[in-house]
DNA sequence: TATTGACTCTCCCGTTAGGGGAGCATTTAT
DNA sequence: ATAAATGCTCCCCTAACGGGAGAGTCAATA
C-alpha cells in the first residue's frame, strides 16, 4: 500500500487529481485511515487508473468515464467522442483560416470585420421595383410604407427594425436596377396589388459592417466575398443589404451605416 | 439609443453577454439610465460589438480582446493564437488516431492500454550483465543489491522504488542475452567495479501496463509498438522494463505487474 | 527527548465566458 | 387599472482541477 505522494509518483498524477478523483468517486482509494484520513492504494489501482489515463488523453469527460469505468461499453462514448473530435477539428482549422486571412492583411486594410451571423426566421412584405437608378430608389421607399399602412394601418414593424433589399439582377448594374425591397413586420398578411408578404427562413450568413456612404459598399461587398471564399464558405442566396443609420436620421454620410448579410454554407 | 432587448437581437448577441462585457468594461453601454439602472446602446456601439465579435468567433479570450480594443496592435495577439490553434488542430487529430485505433479493435482485445508520460529525470546507477536465459537473470538481480549496498551502505533507494531493465540486443534472443539492469536512487556516486551511475534525462515514453506473467510481455510489446505506429510517434530509445510487483512480493503470476516504458518522439 | 522537516489532511477560493433563475422595478398595451 | 413584457441586481452553476491556509501526522535527527 502506498500513500498519496508515492502512488502519484508512481503514476505520474498530481496529488489534487487522485484527491479529486477520490473525492468524486471516479477512483476511491483502496482504503483510508480511519484516524489519521491518510489515503492508501494498491498497484490494483494503478491499473485502474492507467485505464483512466488512457481516457483522459483522449479526452473523454470525467462522466463518460465513470460510465465506462462502471462496466458499461466503451463504444458508444468513443464513437460519440470521434464525432466531436472531427468537428473541433474543422472548426480549429476554420479558425486558424480567419486568422490567416486577416493576417494575409490586404484587404484588410479598410477596416473590414466579418463574422457569421445565424439570422432568425422573421415576416416580411416585400416589393419589387426596378430603379432607374441607385439614389433613385431611395425616393421610392417611404411610398411604400405608406401603401401598406394605408392597406393594413394596424401592421407592426419589427422591433428593432429590419429592413433591407436584395438586387436580383445578377450583374453589376448602374442603372434599371431590378430590387426587391423587404421590410420585418410582426404579422402574415394577404397580399396585395404589388405587395407580397413572406415569411423568411432562418438561414447562417456572413456579416459585414460598412459605415459610411454608399460609394464604398463596393469595398464591403467585395471584401465579404473575398472571405467567403478565402474561408471555404459558399453564398447560396442574394445579398441582403439592410439600413440601420441612413439619411432618414443621420445628417452626414460619415455616420451611415448599413449591413451586409450573405447567406453562405459552410463547404 | 436602443435598449438592451433590442441591441441583442440587432446584434444577434444575448442579453447575458452584453451585461456581461459591460460589467467587465469590454463594452460598456453608452448610457446607464441613472435612475432605472437601464443601459442603452447606440449603432456606434453595434460596430465595437461587430469587432469584437470577430475575435470571439475566432477564440481569443475577452482579455486579449480587451487588450487589442484599447488600442493596441492585434498582429502580435493573433500570431500567438494561430499558434495555439495550430497544436490544438495537431492535438485533436492525435487524438482522433488514438480513439480510432482503440475502436478499431483488433489489438485492443487484450485489454492493453496505452497513455504517454513525462518520466522525469532520475539518477540511476546500472550494471550491465549477460544473461543465459530470461528467467535466470532474475535470480543475478538480488546480488546486484548487495554489491552496491556493501559498497555505499548510506545509498538510498528512490521512493517509490524505480527499477527496470533494458534489452541491449537489436534482436529478439532467447539466451545469452544482454541487459542492463537499473535501480534508481537519491544520490549520484562515483562508478566502481562494474556498477556505474548515471543521471537519465527526462523525456516522454508511452507506458502499457502487463498483468501477470513474463510470457505475456511479448504481447504488451507488440501492443505498444504497433501504437506508436499507428499514432504517429517514433521510438527513440530501448524500451524499460519496469517491475512493479513480481515474485519478491506477490505469489500468483497473475498478480505480478510490469510497466513498459517506450521513449518516444512525435513525427 | 524534543524538534525539525517532509508529508498529509480538509476547507475555501480561483479559473472561462457567460447561463439560469429569483425577486423586484419599469414600461407598454389593453 | 391591470397585465404582459422587459429591465435591473444578486447569487449560484459550469470542468477539472490548482493554489494556498491552517492544522495534524510521521520519520529522522540533535
Amino acid at each position: 500500500m502506498f500513500r498519496i505522494g508515492e502512488f502519484s509518483k508512481m503514476s505520474k498524477t498530481t496529488i489534487k487529481t487522485l484527491r479529486y478523483y477520490d473525492e468524486i468517486g471516479l477512483l476511491k482509494a483502496e482504503t483510508t485511515d480511519k484516524f489519521t484520513g491518510y489515503r492508501l492504494y494498491s498497484t490494483k489501482q494503478l491499473m485502474t487508473l492507467h485505464r483512466i489515463q488512457s481516457f483522459r488523453q483522449v479526452g473523454l469527460t470525467i462522466d463518460e468515464i465513470k460510465w465506462i469505468m462502471s462496466g458499461h461499453d466503451a463504444a458508444g462514448v468513443l464513437e460519440k467522442r470521434r464525432a466531436e473530435l472531427m468537428t473541433e477539428i474543422s472548426e480549429g482549422q476554420n479558425r486558424l483560416s480567419r486568422i490567416e486571412f486577416i493576417l494575409s492583411g490586404g484587404t484588410q486594410i479598410m477596416n473590414y470585420t466579418a463574422i457569421i451571423k445565424d439570422l432568425p426566421e422573421c415576416i416580411v412584405y416585400s416589393k419589387k421595383i426596378l430603379a432607374p437608378s441607385y439614389e433613385a430608389y431611395f425616393e421610392l421607399i417611404p411610398a411604400i410604407g405608406e401603401q401598406v399602412t394605408k392597406k393594413y394601418p394596424d401592421l407592426k414593424l419589427s422591433t428593432p427594425e429590419y429592413c433591407f433589399i436584395v438586387y436580383l439582377d445578377g450583374e453589376y448594374k448602374e442603372k434599371d436596377i431590378n430590387i426587391e425591397f423587404c421590410e420585418a413586420v410582426t404579422e402574415m398578411k394577404v397580399d396585395f396589388e404589388d405587395v407580397s408578404f413572406k415569411k423568411i427562413p432562418p438561414i447562417a450568413a456572413v456579416s459585414v459592417l460598412h459605415k459610411g456612404s454608399y460609394q464604398g459598399l463596393k469595398n464591403a461587398y467585395a471584401f465579404a466575398f473575398e472571405w467567403i471564399e478565402k474561408n471555404g464558405y459558399k453564398a447560396v442566396e442574394n445579398p441582403r443589404e439592410s439600413y440601420i443609420d441612413g439619411i432618414w436620421n443621420k445628417e452626414s454620410e460619415e455616420d451611415w451605416l448599413t449591413e451586409l448579410q450573405i447567406p453562405i454554407v459552410k463547404l
